[in-house]
RNA sequence: GCCGGUGUGGCGAAAUGGCAGACGCACAGGACUUAAAAUCCUGGGACCGUAAAAAGUCGUGUGGGUUCGAGUCCCACCACCGGCACCA
């Protein structure tokens, strides 16, 4: 041990005030309608015992969440307690100024590491990953945390997936309506004319169709039989759903054996473990969050994220607004439909200076177009690219390649034909799969024209004429752009796009389009530890599969029971091996896949407001009050949306796009079908830095540096393990650990225990503590053998004592609500460094400071607490120290104790130092009445004998004086 | 390449446009101790001075600018960190 003798008995103290709360449920939150215990210091505090609050009765919420963990293997590192940490102070705080808080913890728990153990094996994840859940919380509750714990959940507990599940089947059973831009029951989908129920009588209604038959066991569907129109109908609503079914090619991961999300995979490898990822045509389950792309992009002006985070989300979102545009090929030998190719360009304004056309190597023309002469080369550059892994596609990134097809296109603003290429620098998945390349104004045509030595035709002039043209992609004035119908030349680029465009829409030769960059999610994997999905698949009277939800009532769907956690040799899921499982009594079979991790994170937060629901995913009741609705006394900070949320929410940048924009998009399906009341999830949402290990690097096994919470905690204690998190620095910011500056706070806490406590019953409290067995339940009885010291007195404090009192709550107050922990916690130090060389140490002083003290380091607060209630020693020790804390009808619980306000009139200065400065450096500090005038201050300033050289022999030009700040006088 | 963020003592950091370096670590000196640990006190940006002081000069990545006054605001650049990356 480094630091020698203990500070104080913190081994003793943790445990007794974690027990104590445990008992005591101390940090449980109350449902509006539920019977709150009497005793409970929350009832207590706000006169609500043995009462039945109802929403409007209760205090204002708060509601502070963190990002729930990953319950793996290797335990909590010290980056977990940062964010922990930092939420259990705002808890605590934002309690004891007394809101009604909502702070729950749970475990993200299906993943990989626990299947790929299981494939080791032959444990059943279930297990290992219980045995994970136990040992992460074992740990973070040895940090103190105020959580409540009665709405502990995991996203593995078939109570919990229940509802994962039932959400996806409100996701299965909805479609976006673009009229109304919200999420619509399926039911309310019409059907083309071609498969209306006759012309307009009941407005192709899907509600004639026997509908309500989904809610019964499917096994009674479509006795009848089924029928062309019927498929067709199925076929139609399919292609709607939110969730739907697709076969287009997705990133298979051998060495993970599953698919992966176009998020989950980065330069061509997986984002978890790095291995190489091929494209590989699957049927998969997608949901369409593309559909919410427009409304996840404009609410992130409704809440309170930081600029980086927003921007993050844009730029995944990726709008961009141009027009498509018509190009018809030339010498067409196709039939009408197809001979037009359509491009998406956001600079239709450049339209003249296009020069030639690409198409992506998987254009569904590509083939049609190719003249013979081409198709060779064609066909060689198409397998090459196919070949390629998307690694190896950015990696060559920089050269450009492709092919001309022998065939032209006409421009269709000037009529003149240009070349048609195919390259893979356009990608078949964004917009149509084909531009209209301007090489003089974009980047990659420009590279690929030099390639190829294709004409490159200047449209766009810059504003600065120093500039060169060749690849100015900026905006700029219109040239060279006039045909026989339409010109733009001499229009500023934003004129140009418009006038363009109108011209466009109005020949019926293109029109304004937006583009994002988003693409639908792909929602299944190849796994056996996730969600099954509530589907089977049976096939008509044609022998065509389909798909159909199972009925709520059938929820939750369970994983079978395995053996052998592989997938199978053919590429199925490990599902699949169950084979009894997969196949139903009337014959249909049990979709395979799983839901990916992201499913159970997407709506963890709403589980927590009322977690042991069993009728429902959240009660109505619950949700609107914690949401932050119903309840009059909410704090809406927001006026614009007035939907606060979750008021505080607190994770690692490393879900900035993927759980977050999952998340929301889930939120805004649940909302339109009104399932909950708000349209964004989470009001404010703060990123905790990274913390790296003590030579700078990121922490990691293989460099050896990682810091293990558990060796922290047995040398110095939660309160300085906590403390430290804090005082390391802002919590947003990347910073190193150093297990030397976990001591300082450690000395810091240490000095707070002397200031409270008498040296002579601590020296006696050590010798009893040296002949007792530190592990029985008595032990911490031990530390009634501490008394409070001496030097506190039951006195008046002095008005310096005040001050120093009140200034630090106003520090400690206004950096808690901007969450500056780090200048909170030296606010205090000062304060105690201070009280530390008073002689006499009013009580109430030092009382207070404890409130202070309690969101920080809780246990030690509230250890002291009991030795504050009284000046002397209690009567009644012999109840031991528990009715202290806890003692029904007594306000005496610290942890509920009301926050102090600090008196602004304490603070006033009668006398104060003012800084005199001779042309801005600085020369004297005078010492002035604080309510003196100006001109008595600029005399004093001018009487100073340190001041007067530099003013003799100069003239003085202007004096500056800043009431209460500083004096400058001006002198040439 | 694009977007966002950050650059302040030996280190972590602090500073509504107004005394740069609070608080803490590490360090040095002292007190207590037989000694050590712990604790308490004192010191500290650099330079130049001096027996020791005082005074002075320079100092917040670099170069400009605005201002009586800039770590803070503006412009340009450099470095590092994070994100995106052929998205037309």
């Amino acid at each position: 041990m480094a630091s020698g003798r203990r500070q104080y008995p913190f081994h003793l103290i943790e445990p007794k005030w974690q027990q104590m709360w445990e008992r005591q449920q101390a940090f449980r939150a109350f449902n509006p309608g539920e019977t709150i215990p009497g005793g409970h210091p929350f009832a207590v505090r706000h006169g609500l015992e043995d009462k039945q609050p109802s929403a409007a009765e209760l205090p204002p919420k708060f509601y502070i969440l963190d990002m729930f963990p990953y319950p793996s293997g290797a335990g909590l590192h010290v980056g977990h307690p940062e964010g922990y940490t930092a939420t259990d102070i705002l808890a605590r705080y934002k309690r004891a100024k007394g809101f009604h808080v909502l702070h729950p913890m749970g475990w993200d728990a299906f993943g990989l590491p626990a299947e790929q153990y299981a494939v080791k094996t032959g444990q059943h994840p279930r297990q290992t990953t219980e045995e994970n859940i136990a040992n992460f919380k074992r740990q973070i509750q040895s940090l103190g945390f105020s959580y409540d714990w009665s709405r502990e959940l995991a996203t593995t507990d078939p109570d919990y997936f229940k509802w994962t599940q039932w959400i996806f089947l409100k996701l299965y059973n909805s479609w976006f309506n673009p009229e109304t831009n919200r999420a619509e029951p399926i039911e309310t989908l019409k059907y083309p004319a071609e498969l209306g129920e006759g012309a307009d009588g009941n407005r192709g209604q899907a509600s004639r169709l026997p509908l309500a038959s989904k809610e019964r066991n499917d096994g009674d569907r479509r006795d009848a039989g089924p029928t062309d129109l019927e498929s067709a109908r199925r076929a139609w609503r399919d292609k709607h759903r939110l969730a739907y079914v697709t076969d287009a090619p997705v990133w298979w991961c051998p060495a993970l054996g599953t698919v992966l999300a176009n998020e989950e995979v980065q330069d061509g490898v997986s984002e978890v473990g790095g291995h190489p990822v091929v494209r590989k045509p699957m049927r998969q389950w997608m949901l369409r969050i593309t559909a919410y792309a427009e409304r996840l992009l404009s609410d992130l002006d409704s809440i309170d994220w930081s600029e980086s985070l927003k921007e993050m989300q844009r730029n995944w979102i990726g709008r961009s607004e141009g027009a498509e545009v018509d190009f018809a090929i030339a010498d067409c030998r196709l039939p009408i439909a197809d001979s037009k190719i359509r491009v998406f360009t956001t600079r239709p304004d450049t339209l003249f200076g296009a020069t030639y056309m690409v198409l992506a190597p998987e254009h569904k023309l590509v083939d049609q177009i190719t003249t013979p002469e081409q198709r060779e080369a064609v066909a060689k550059y198409k397998a090459e690219v196919a070949k390629k892994s998307d690694l190896e596609r950015t990696e060559l990134a920089k050269e450009k390649t492709g092919v001309f097809t022998g065939t032209y296109a006409v421009n269709p603003v000037n009529g003149e034909r240009i070349p048609i290429w195919i390259a893979d620098y356009v990608l078949a998945s964004y917009g149509t799969g084909a531009i209209m390349a301007v090489p003089a104004h974009d980047t990659r045509d420009f590279e690929f024209a030099t390639e190829f030595n294709l004409p490159i035709v200047q449209v766009v002039q810059p504003p600065d004429p120093k500039t060169d043209w060749r690849g100015f992609v900026d905006d700029g004035t219109s040239v060279n752009s006039t045909g026989p119908e339409i010109s733009i030349t001499g229009l500023p680029t934003a004129e140009a796009k418009t006038k363009i465009t109108d011209w466009l829409e109005a020949k019926g030769l293109g029109q304004r389009t937006i583009n994002y960059k988003l693409r639908d999610w792909l929602f299944s994997r190849q796994r056996y530890w996730g969600e099954p999905f509530p589907i089977v698949w049976k096939r008509d009277a044609g022998g065509n599969l389909y798909h159909e939800a199972l009925p709520e009532s059938a929820l939750p769907v369970l994983p079978p029971a395995l053996t052998d956690y592989k997938p199978t040799a053919t590429g199925e899921p490990p599902l699949a091996r169950a084979k009894e499982w997969v196949t139903l009594p009337d014959g249909a079979t049990r979709e395979t896949n799983t839901m990916p991790q992201w499913a159970g994170s997407c709506w963890y937060y709403l589980r927590y407001l009322d977690a042991k629901n069993p009728q429902s995913f959240v009660g109505k009741e619950a949700e609107s009050y914690w949401m932050g609705v119903s309840n009059p006394k909410s704090e809406i900070r927001n006026p614009k949306s007035a939907t606060p949320g979750v008021d505080l929410y607190v994770g690692g940048t490393e879900h900035a796009v993927l759980h977050l924009l999952y998340a929301r998009f889930w939120h805004k399906v649940l909302f339109d079908l009104g399932y909950v009341s708000t349209p964004e999830p989470f009001f404010k949402l703060v990123n905790q830095g990274l913390i790296l290990g003590e030579d700078g690097q990121k922490m990691s096994k293989s460099r050896g540096n990682v810091v293990n919470p558990d060796d922290i905690l047995k040398e110095y204690g939660a309160d300085a393990f906590r403390l430290y998190e804090m005082f390391l620095g802002p919590l947003q910011d990347t910073k190193p650990w150093s297990t030397k500056g976990v001591e300082g706070v450690y000395r810091f806490l240490g000095r707070v225990w002397r200031l409270f406590g008498d040296e002579q019953s601590e020296t006696e409290f050590e010798q009893a503590e040296t002949v007792t067995n530190t592990q029985t339940p008595e032990a911490p009885k031990l530390l009634e053998l501490i008394r409070l010291n001496s030097a506190i007195k039951d006195v008046p404090p002095s008005p310096a004592q005040l001050k120093a009192l009140h200034a630090c709550i106003k520090k400690v107050t206004e950096d808690l609500d901007a969450m500056r922990f780090n200048t909170a916690i030296s606010a205090m130090m000062v304060f105690v460094n201070e009280a530390m060389t008073w002689k006499t140490k009013p009580h109430a002083v030092l009382r207070e400071f404890l409130i202070l003290l309690q969101p920080f380091a809780p246990h030690l607060a509230e250890e002291l607490w009991t030795k504050v209630q009284s000046p002397k020693p209690k009567a009644t020790a012999s109840d031991g120290a528990e009715t202290l804390a806890v003692g029904p009808g007594a306000l005496d619980s610290l942890a509920y104790s009301p926050w102090p306000k600090f008196d602004p009139a304490l603070l006033v200065e009668s006398e104060i130092e003012i800084p005199v400065q001779v042309n801005g450096k600085l020369r004297d500090v005078i010492q002035v009445s604080a309510d003196a005038d100006n001109a008595t201050v600029e005399a004093a300033a001018k009487a100073s004998a340190k001041v007067k050289p530099f003013l003799e022999g100069k003239t003085l030009k202007k004096v500056i004086v800043v009431p209460k700040k500083l004096v400058n006088l001006v002198v040439v």
